[in-house]
DNA sequence: TTGTAGGCGTTATCAT
DNA sequence: ATGATAACGCCTACAA
């Protein structure tokens, strides 16, 4: 039989048209649901669809609607874990929308990072794009986004832009809880391994530990603090001051697991049991926080509802007005805290 | 000054045209650099331009010539960092062209998996898509996306189809070179946990193990192999079992870093000390086996390089032909290998 | 070397 | 409730 007149290539809206008796438009009405249709002629043109296997050519729909759907994700790379949960939350939004996600890694430190990522927009002209940090703390990219009229939602440590253009968790306030855990548990000096200068971040979360340790009385002092930038070996060396330091901390909070990692390490080097004789707190609950011995108590970003979210503010505006801006980090306790050595 | 007719909008090739006093076809020419064009005219063209900022519209270009510029990324999540060196990989490919990298996790459990893939591939109609393992063993799949008339090349840990469809590691090999390894540092009985069932990656490395074995003459049995199913935990209970017997190995290689992440606890629950007491080597170079203690000896796919070949072959057919298709896996020698107690 | 006419598959406008 | 016609922005065929 004749699936279609010409019998190459896929089945067309004029196909469906043809073979159902009805004009390109009404197809068209059918596919996009429009209220005004006869039930009847509505289900005629279903049915030859569904003979036809018909799917509407997006490229062509892009075209008629100037504009497209696809959604951009803009990223350096935080962890690689934290993207991929990432771009599972943004699927699981656009799920059977026609929606589709578009991955565009970049390198915050090159000078060409707005001219690359304008770039991509101007080329691929997103329906919008998602932004993760630490990208998403540059203002001047969420700038470009709306010079070029591409909707944008950042992700971040803290409230960087209108709530319709953020996800944000509260860092500062969960690692006040992490702190006050620690002290509940008997730790009264603690020290902080902050993350690189510039983040957001680093600085929301240290200005948690800063806040938590006025609040609760705890030791204070700059001999507790040492600087970190989010890598393995940047905790290890931070570590290595803490610990080597006298007294030495009977806690340490490193603000992410990498660094806390690394702070393991420096701690076995020295013959100091995690946790009877230091206790330790990462952030981000990566693999390798429950993984590592001991488990890691840790803080989790709920990426997952996040990014959910970010993807709706996009894509539906009538329900992004529903979706909340702020997301509550969870401490997550491990083995790796305990009370101190007497 | 006017910088469109229509101030509103993007410019298009009829701004470009017009106001370089040519034919839209000309600028046509020059976007897709056709050689038979007048220098003069060529420049004149691109001066416009440059000025009016044009950049030619993906949708309509995807329209006209029937195919578009997205090229699919299918994964099941196999680790987090392999699959997003694997978008490096490919980012890097496609940089400076007009393609760009559509992102489509799956459920490989689900029994709405084809569907679900094929779904994906007549609404986006991808240029081509590339398959991660473990949903790249699967044949159904690359049926699927054949009888769809889409491209596709899957990265696997052993030849699943023909060479312009595929890049490969020589995992069974590597695995012996592992194997050899620990020969030589003194070790006769090794152990092996493999992974899941089903899972190609999972018996090329125990082939590996079973061959070099053999060949070494090392000491073999039912009782040296546990199954395993690629996470932490399945690793501490095959790693218990191991641990448990008697003689038990001096070594044990575990088919991939989480699992050997068990081992280790499984080991330290025992109170036996790695690489004192047991020799530990895994499989993938995650992150955790270098941070974990002692960071561990692993072995590494050359994942951005496989991404990039893959990438090519799918988008320049005439370098395709220039890509292998196979790509050695290097053993990375940290400090959980040492020789056995005597 | 350049231009004209027509088409890619869809949607919007304005009829009927 | 449905249809004819004209976009959308680009490319191919053919003509000049």
């Amino acid at each position: 039989m004749a699936r279609t007149s010409k019998s190459a290539g896929k089945p067309t809206i004029n196909d469906v048209a043809r073979l159902s008796g009805v004009s390109k438009k009404t197809v068209s009405r059918v596919i996009n649901r429009s209220p005004l249709l006869n039930q009847t002629t509505r289900q005629k043109v279903e049915q030859v669809i569904a003979e036809l296997g018909y799917v509407p050519n997006p490229q062509a729909r892009a075209l008629a609607l100037r504009r497209n759907f696809l959604i951009g994700l803009i990223h350096d790379n935080p962890n690689a874990q934290m993207v991929l949960n990432f771009q599972e939350g943004v699927l699981d939004a656009i799920r059977d929308t026609e929606f589709a996600l578009v991955v565009r890694p970049v390198d915050r430190k090159s000078p060409g990072l707005l001219a690359d990522i304008s770039a991509f927009i101007m080329k691929q002209r997103p329906y919008g794009v998602l932004i993760l940090p630490p990208v998403s703390e540059n203002d001047a990219i969420a700038e470009t986004c709306r010079e070029l009229g591409c909707n944008y939602v950042r992700m971040g440590s803290a409230r960087l832009d209108e709530p319709a253009h953020m996800v944000e968790s509260n860092d500062r306030q969960v690692v006040g809880h992490a702190i006050e855990h620690l002290a509940q548990t008997g730790h009264r000096r603690i020290g902080l391994i902050t993350g690189p200068v510039g983040f957001r971040s680093a600085t929301e979360r240290e200005a948690g530990f800063d806040e938590a340790v006025a609040r609760l009385g705890l030791d204070a002092g700059a001999e507790l603090k040492a600087q970190g930038n989010y890598t393995f070996e940047s905790g290890l060396a931070a570590g290595a001051r803490l610990l080597d330091a006298t007294p030495r901390p009977t806690a340490i909070f490193a603000s992410n697991d990498e660094m806390a990692a690394g702070v393991l390490h420096a701690a076995r080097e020295r013959g100091i049991r995690v946790p009877d004789q230091l206790s330790l707190v990462g952030f981000d609950d990566t693999a390798i926080a429950a993984h590592i011995w001991p488990p890691m108590t840790t803080v989790r970003w709920p990426i997952v509802a996040m990014a959910r979210s970010a993807a709706l503010k996009l894509v539906n505006p009538e329900a992004a007005a529903q979706q909340p801006s702020l997301f509550l980090s969870d401490l997550i306790p491990r083995a790796s805290v305990a009370p101190p050595a007497a």
